[in-house]
DNA sequence: TAAAAATACTCCATAGGTATTTTAT
DNA sequence: ATAAAATACCTATGGAGTATTTTTA
């Protein structure tokens, strides 16, 4: 039984995952962990958020209309943390070469203040 | 000593904490934690990151080059998990007038295609 | 009946707390 | 000398794995 969860990461990638496969068990293999973690740690963010993500009904899983709102969110979270981690060591400021990657992969937001 | 981590929102919290607190001790009263798990938690992001995001040496803490552009998408992949909280529970749109709120906390990114 | 998700369970990693030491002014 | 961060150590929570059951088309 779920009492107190503390949103995590994971949590979001699991999700978005899972929206692009439509698939616990597809995600489980994509990312090389097991289908009960997938299941277990979706449940925790559908609990924290106190709103269903998934209609489990069905072969195949599909986004409710909250899950579809939520989805936007969750990937540009997860777009600000890939952004942070190409942070230049020294200078501080965005690493060019790697943005210009970055951008190909379908991120579409720009932090701005960059030097390119 | 650390060997493998996964950043958690957690840590972005403490993180973006101790920026404005200029304090670990300070953050940890502030969160109704322990001093030395906010230590702990920010030590881990930066091993994940691979940088030293706070300069410890002086008084008060301060933040590194890289620091400063961490924290702006910290800050950013927090508020993207808080707009998250704000989907409403039936219709999927953004609650407008929580979103009214929420931008009075100085919250500047609109999502789009927002009802209001 | 076959697939996919949920449940049951076990184990271990780690987050967090208390106590203490180190460091810097 | 004092205040703040780091370190040491311990405990307990919960994340992940394996095995199994349930559910749905």
């Amino acid at each position: 039984m779920l009492v107190s969860t503390v949103m995590e990461l994971r949590q979001l990638e699991y999700f978005v995952a899972v929206s692009e496969e439509a698939s616990f068990t597809k995600v489980a293999a994509r990312l090389f962990v097991a289908q009960p973690g997938v299941s277990a740690q979706i449940r925790r963010l559908e609990y924290e958020l106190g709103q269903q993500l998934l209609d489990r009904s069905g072969r195949t899983v599909r986004l409710t209309e909250v899950g579809t709102a939520v989805l936007g969110f969750a990937r540009r979270a997860l777009d600000d943390v890939a952004a942070m981690r190409l942070v230049d060591d020294f200078t501080g400021l965005m690493r060019c070469e790697w943005v210009g990657w970055w951008q190909r992969l379908g991120v579409s937001r720009c932090a701005g203040g960059w030097p390119c």
